[in-house]
DNA sequence: TGAACACTAAAGTTTTAACTTGACTATTAT
DNA sequence: ATAATAGTCAAGTTAAAACTTTAGTGTTCA
């Protein structure tokens, strides 16, 4: 289980979270997922790394192109926090949905 | 609906998610939300504003003292962003729950 | 084989957010 | 009335993120 801190850091930035709503639709290279920001490739490629450990993406590199697709480990974390917080009844229905997400 | 920045940023805070944390189990007031951090009471005031403008808790002052809780609009806003980026069966299990929620 | 492409690493700068200090208000207790 | 409590305001400092620049690696295309 991913630590809960970097989640929530990592998602505390506008363009992290945007990156990752990006690939929500879709999996995306570095430099495709750079485009809209008005900041260098390095700093992309920082704020993915922080994602990275988050556990909100996975990456792969081939050839000179890396391609970053969401990753559900961190968002599991994410909705673990969150159901401790809410409602018994949508406690229950977390815990049931993640029973049945299993393999 | 509160504003998705708003949320990510305040639990962005290790401190702040630490008062959410502990607003779970009941609510608190302003002085002892503030006794285990080391820092002072104007810093705890600050934190605790982000958190109401982010709808995660609400606080209310009866004579000198105010008294905080955890609130529901900042996690519904959580939960909604998250929804929309699980799988299929969790989003419908979601939404499932959000109606058992309703009164 | 050489040039353009897609990234990456290290180190420094800038910007933002967290936190402090000192002074102040309103409420409760002596 | 006085003093202690509980919190607040404005302004400044410090510390942490975000971002840049420069230089470099491995990959693909002409």
């Amino acid at each position: 289980m991913i630590d809960t801190a970097k989640v929530f850091q990592a998602l505390g930035d506008a363009t992290r979270r945007d990156m990752v709503e990006r690939l929500t639709d879709a999996p995306l290279s570095v430099s495709k997922l750079a485009e809209p920001y008005a900041m260098s490739l390095t700093a992309v490629g920082q704020h993915l790394a922080i994602l990275e450990a988050a556990g909100l993406i996975t990456t792969q590199k081939t050839g000179r192109v890396r391609t970053c697709a969401l990753a559900q480990p961190g968002l599991d974390t994410l909705a673990d926090w969150l159901a401790a917080r809410r409602s018994p009844w949508a406690q229950k229905l977390d815990a049931l949905g993640d029973m049945l997400d299993e393999p």
